[in-house]
RNA sequence: GGCUCCGUGGUCAAGCGGUUAAGACAUCGCCCUUUCACGGCGGUAACACGGGUUCGAUUCCCGUCGGAGUCACCA
């Protein structure tokens, strides 16, 4: 049999990065089995409806390489495949499901619903639908129909034994029929619920996997009745836990990090984020730990997919994120890095060579502004930068360092990282110096900062002549 | 609270009856080094607890504790 999988997600407007993996997973078992990827778009409550949601969901599949074989824009040979576009489908089967005894029209309103729920809750019962309506007579129910009394369909759960399914990772799991409530089926507006659309679509579209998040590990007997109900065969269920953001709060919209857009913003590559998310809740054979969204695929077995919930990490992130960084060419890394240069370096500087100093010290994009600021400009800054214990040196060293390290300079006339090193290398032969004692203050006269992205030469190669020259003068004025 | 699931270092995790209990991130130390990084080497650190089963339990069973999910005309 074919092994088609379906990424099912409600247009929220963002996708987070539990549903990202989510889709991850499907995605994967269906490409690892050269089986199908299917997008389906779970709209049926109409209350969220989010403008433009659709296109967010499509827009980060595709950032990310995961491409549907079928989906609402792609079509297929079992669409429509957004929910609202189906109801019509839904209502036929709800009809059905009637006639074959699983399930049953019910008229009572949210009124009564609320009241039967604080009754319940008070006297400390498990809220539950009470079958006021089960056993409604045909004539009644026709009669109600007909004079237009609003409706819900219910699903008629058996009163008495169990119900067992199977779940990949979780083995056999069996509930008893009394704690299943006859939950609702079809709405008074005519759409599905999820519990009812899932089971209908995903017959229909013949789906051989379903993935999906732990939240529906309760729910999931409720739909093995309702297979049984149609006569259908099941398909296999991988239900995956949560990622979190500490031991006891999901990771949420809250977090500000939670969704693909989120870490994207934040100055993390694809890439990483999904090889990071793949890892969480999952993990390959071997012990490499980079892996590309096709090495995933070829890696990927539903065995090594965790039953307990992963901490989200963001150090971790970072670390793979640099790690991503470093492995990217350095023309490569160049075009991704020029924005975040160009935000606080505007001055006509080689962009290559700067983003090479940068590459190695990188682990999110964002971080490389501040980096980068003291090109154009020297920032004022304190003459402690000028004591370091370990290099020897102090305002004092680093007055007579560099007196001598100026003339040394100015007496370069083809300046590049060559001369630069000779010059200075030179007088540091000659002083009989430790080399920290005339490049460290250099460093410092010429950045005005205790951190840069490479040392007294690069520096001063990148900003030039004119402006090295520059700034030791005006650092040696402040030496006094 | 009922039902269901889960429980290996700070985090992600390997492990599927016998191991010196991997690896990665983080952390600490050393080396490299013109700062910071990168890179290299090394250290600290875990089987939630209590009963069984077994010659032998991290591994199987039960209980306790801890955590999660769910109990909507949301998905």
């Amino acid at each position: 049999m074919e092994v088609r999988t379906r990424f099912a997600p409600s247009p929220t407007g963002y996708l987070h990065v539990g549903g990202l993996r989510t889709a991850l997973f499907t995605y994967a078992i269906a490409k690892k089995a050269g089986g199908k990827f299917i997008l389906r778009i779970e709209d049926t409550d109409q209350e969220r409806y989010v403008e433009g949601a659709n296109e967010v969901i499509y827009r980060t599949l595709r950032a990310v390489g995961m491409d549907w074989d079928e989906g609402p824009d792609v079509g297929g040979d079992y669409g429509p495949y957004i929910q609202t576009e189906r109801r019509e489908i839904y209502k036929e089967y709800a009809k059905k499901l009637v006639e074959l005894g699983g399930a049953y029209y019910c008229f009572c309103d949210k009124e009564r619903l609320q009241e039967l729920k604080a009754v319940q809750e008070a006297s400390g019962v498990n809220p539950m639908y009470d079958r006021h309506c089960r056993s409604l007579s045909p004539e009644e129910v026709k009669e109600k129909l007909e004079a237009g009394v609003p409706y819900v369909i219910r699903q008629k759960i058996p009163l008495e034994g169990t119900t067992t399914f199977h779940d990949v990772l979780y083995g056999d799991i069996t509930v008893e029929n009394s704690t299943l409530d006859d939950q609702i089926l079809l709405k008074t507006d005519g759409l599905p619920t999820y519990n009812f659309a899932n089971v209908i679509d995903d017959h229909l579209m013949k789906i051989s996997h379903v993935v999906r998040g732990n939240e529906y590990l309760a729910s999931a007997p409720k739909y093995t009745l309702l297979y049984k109900a149609f006569g259908w065969e099941e398909p296999m269920y991988i239900h995956v836990e949560h990622i979190m953001r500490d031991k006891q709060h999901k990771l949420s919209k809250r977090d500000g990090d939670a969704s693909y857009e989120d870490l994207i913003n934040k100055g993390y590559l694809s890439d990483a984020i999904v090889n990071y998310i793949a890892l969480l809740g999952w993990s390959p054979k071997g012990e490499r730990e980079i892996f590309t969204l096709p090495e995933i695929v070829e890696e990927f077995d539903i065995s090594g997919i965790s039953k307990s919930p992963a901490i989200f990490d963001p150090l971790k992130l970072r670390a793979m994120n640099g790690e991503y960084i470093r492995a990217m060419t350095p023309e490569e890394f160049a075009k991704i890095a020029e924005p975040y240069i160009r935000k606080t370096c505007k001055g006509d500087f080689d962009i290559l060579k700067i983003a090479s100093l940068l590459q190695p010290r990188t682990e999110v994009l964002t971080e490389i502004p501040e980096q980068v600021d003291f090109f154009d400009e020297m920032p004022d800054y304190s003459l402690e930068l000028y004591s370091n214990k370990k290099m020897k040196t102090s305002p004092e060293t680093a007055k007579i360092a560099l007196e001598r390290a100026l003339p040394a300079l100015e007496n370069i006339t083809d300046w590049n990282f060559e001369s630069l090193h000779d010059a200075l290398f030179n007088l540091i032969a000659e002083m009989e110096v430790k080399n920290g004692y005339i490049l460290w203050p250099v460093r410092v006269a010429i950045s005005g900062k205790q951190f840069t992205p490479g040392g007294a030469l690069e520096i001063a190669e990148i900003i030039g002549r004119d402006e090295t020259l520059k700034r030791m003068k005006k650092s040696l004025d402040m030496l006094g």
